[in-house]
DNA sequence: ACGTACGGGACCACCCGTTTTT
DNA sequence: AAAAACGGGTGGTCCCGTACGT
């Protein structure tokens, strides 16, 4: 918990673990080769094999360092920092990503969403590290919509965890559905379609909100 | 006519495509092995080969006979045939589903969305003939959707298409991060969800039913 | 020795043997696949080993059937006539030869020579009913020559078999580097020198038949 | 320095060479297997892989590196050299090369011809490489007599590119009919019949050696 | 006579890991 | 720490031949 083993300013480790992330967001695990990530690093084997004892290693720290990385940047903190009320902020945060994905990226898809697809049944370790990246995002939601309970912006009779369980399947789902049909549109259709669901989230009377915090 | 065991042409199609479905489902397209859907069909390569000019085909082959039958059983016709109104079809063909399946296909997921995350991006013809399936489910859902509004008990203010959309990609959100967790208790709990907001989709003047609810 | 039983009118079997000797020609005998020589003749497996008992025979046929025929038409023909000297015979029919082919010809080479050089050393029946077309052949110019000096066109120090042998192996050396050269050019040029080699050999005095001439 | 029985990536390299020289010579390129050349040169498909990219790419490696250097040892050298007049030169050398023959390499032909004849028309690679070597050798024929011809030794008519290259023609296509005659004698008669030709092109005032005979 | 289904071996390419070497 | 040599299994494809069926 305490001073994370992944500060190591190392150049050759950080250019595998970014090829790494290219190859198999383009061609998913199994299909990334060493080869093609070795060239794209710029690497030798020899030097792969020393900061990773496998393909497999090397895929699960991809995941622990890059793309949980993203996935905290573009989903978690943008809904902890307390600024203004919680559903809008989950709105925003949709729709900020939305704008941010480049058209490659919509035909590319979620990285974490792919690997998970890909790699749950296959072996526990991947899941398992991918659950807990899930796990967090939808703890962020959940706890973002708490405290919109507790400060009476957002109605009684919503159950903070099964609606942030339901937003990020939601999330992952489109971005499945957009890359599989090329389309931005369909992707941003969607989306505009939970932020409406999320006004429904809003308490009606909503009083005060910051009043009394 | 009771032993006709050489020389079955349709039969050793049959075979193949069963057995490529259930590998294709349990380890992705790319981990399937052919030698593993040879000895589970209890065929020969020069069969295979016969049949199927290559895995490809034979893969697009399970999609279109087997995997594309099987959304249209599940997802297709429960909601086409019209009995009952529009969104209590699509409420109970969702509960169908999650009663229906077994503690291992939650574990599997949706062989559809698996094959679509693997495969849209490695194979152009993959993907149209599954962006075709999801076509058809989201106009089954869109179309009943239509039917709905048309009949009064559906809000005007529902854009068919769009909830179709977004219901589909809702569904395949879900099996995936079910999937992922490994956990039945979130694909019902998502699942309600969306049953609940289909319920927020119903006209409030409608025929009876929801009247006395 | 009488009837060749090469007279069956079939016209499956002619297809099979035109189309086989395309693509061996084109190919080679080994890298030449049944099922392009198949879909060339527009017939079946069936049909191919209702004819013949496997590939090889295919071949030998091809060989017995078709190529020698060509051989035969080409080089023992044009110098078994009795018209004119021989040596004038043996120039004009090379040079007839050159003229005949085309540039597509000269790149592939000669039939006999491309079968010969591949499969002489993998088959004994091949080499063995080539190495009876090659006999043919040198002795069809030996004879020529024989008859040349018997008529005194012809030196009397010139060994009939000894150049008839050397001609033939010359004309298949030329034709094979033509091939590797792509060269045409080199085809001609060879050609005339083998041409005015043969002139070397006329009896000085020729006496009678060419002096008019 | 005396036991480095691992990893010698240079001695790998020429074993495999050598050994893909000689499955080649015996059975032709195509028809050389892997497996083979792997267990004539001891060592594995990873070695061999790492070595060459393809089983094309070694087969051109056996061009460039064994078969060019055999034909320059045995028909370029010995006419470059200085030692006597050309022509002389060039008979000694068809008959050096006779006499060094083996009967086997006479069953089996000329490794240049053979790969020449086979693979020409299916790689251009190969046919490029080939033909370099061939114009090599023409080259080296063509330049002899032209030496003989500023030294008085070979006649003014002769046209040096014209003889050189018809000289190599000659030479294979001996290779070639003898090889599948599987005679020694046809190819020793041709070669005797080349070197009397080619005695016909030395000068009649040339310094001695004619004017006795 | 011919067509289709099928048997099963063999081949080349590739891939991930390991080991030696620098 | 990195590079290069090497191990060796496996994968999809193809191909020739056979046999059943018409």
């Amino acid at each position: 918990m305490t001073t994370p083993r992944t500060r190591q300013p190392d150049e050759t480790r950080e250019k595998l673990l970014e090829a790494a992330f290219e190859e198999i967001h383009l061609n998913g695990f199994q299909s990334a080769g060493l080869e093609s990530i070795l060239s794209t690093a710029g690497v030798t084997r020899g030097a792969l094999y020393h900061h990773f004892g496998s393909k497999a290693e090397l895929g699960l720290a991809v995941l622990d360092e890059v793309i949980d990385a993203f996935m905290t940047e573009d989903w978690v903190e943008p809904v902890a920092e307390p600024s203004g009320d919680p559903v809008t902020a989950l709105q925003e945060t949709i729709r900020a990503k939305a704008e941010k994905l480049s058209d490659e990226e919509v035909a590319l898809g979620c990285p974490l969403n792919n690997l998970a697809q890909e790699m749950s049944p296959l072996d526990p370790r991947f899941r398992e590290a991918m659950n807990d990246t899930f796990d967090a995002w939808e703890e962020a939601f959940a706890r973002a919509l708490e405290r919109g309970r507790a400060e009476g912006t957002v109605r009684e009779d919503v159950d903070p965890d099964v609606v942030g369980a339901f937003l990020v399947s939601s999330i992952e789902g489109t971005f499945g559905r957009a890359k599989n049909a090329r389309s931005r549109a369909l992707l941003e259709s969607n989306f505009e379609l939970l932020i409406s669901f999320l006004e429904t989230l809003r308490a009606e009377d909503g009083p005060s909100e910051e009043a009394s915090s």
